[in-house]
DNA sequence: TCCGTTTGCTTGACGCAGCAACTATCGCGG
DNA sequence: CCGCGATAGTTGCTGCGTCAAGCAAACGGA
């Protein structure tokens, strides 16, 4: 961010790369939460959280790790934790080895939202994302996109 | 949406796209937006509200327009503009032609408040976004963007 | 010309996420 | 074994953006 380089300014390619990619950062998200919500299912916050935890050996993790996992901070995952555990979706354990730590559990129901809100976000990314990139190079696109989100 | 079609599972490339885009629109706003900040400049809402102001013949929009071309709801945009207006960047002018429309009107501060953060804006999105591209082929990933951004 | 509907915008209430500040625990150096 | 910095997590505060309700102007039919 230092401004001694040269700042060349975008070209019109990259300006209309950018502003396509600005336009899907918005519209992608918002579409898929909408068709969670019209089906009555999990946000997709809740939603990922849930599907982190689902993905371990024992349904749990480390709060920070689940916030790590979800791309979310430490506190907002704090309260989305809470949400889930007034619903009973999931419960907080003491981590046995580090007295500050909190394992957040998946419990039975928690898993059991997960599977009946599954569908519904599967449905919506295929028709809002998957669909459209059919029959192109995904590697390509996924090995570009992992750079892009590595930066600080 | 409707739960009738048989929902094949996604494949893992699928998956490993669908996952790296995710955390490319969580951390690449997030990214910029940080960047503005520690440089005291405007946020990236109220940039692309000027932005767009900027770009049009007498400098000025209807705030439906403006709402539609931010991609945010109307109501979303007042409160933008009003931030904007008590900063002195921009006016509101009673539509001429219709009574119940405003325009939102860029002042010349709200120019060189756009001017003075273009620059970083622009630095950001190089070193976050387009440094990361250098190389491929713009043009095929705009146009899927757009037919992504194009649905519902 | 008058009334009902539609449109443009604002406001109120709400929920969400981030940062900063705080508490509690850990673990290391002396 | 004490003290101190680092780490885990929660909470207060704030800003932002959405939806729903409200208000005012415009339009269109009778």
């Amino acid at each position: 961010m230092t401004s001694e380089s040269a700042l060349t300014p975008m070209t019109a390619t990259e300006e209309d790369f950018v502003r396509a990619l600005g336009r899907v950062l918005t519209a992608l998200p918002r579409a898929v939460e909408l068709d969670m919500a019209r089906a009555g299912r999990l946000p997709l916050s809740e939603y990922e959280a849930l599907r982190h935890l689902s993905e371990t050996e024992n349904h749990a993790l480390r709060m920070n790790e689940l916030a790590a996992a979800a791309d979310l901070s430490l506190s907002g995952m704090t309260r989305i934790v809470n949400r889930l555990e007034q619903r009973g979706l999931v419960t907080r354990m003491k981590c046995a080895e580090d007295g500050r730590g909190w394992n957040a559990v998946l419990t039975d129901a928690g898993l059991a939202a997960l599977e009946d809100s599954w569908p519904v976000h599967l449905a919506s990314v295929r028709r809002h994302l998957l669909d459209h990139v059919a029959g192109e190079d995904l590697a390509q696109f996924t090995s570009v996109l992992k750079r892009i989100a590595v930066t600080s």
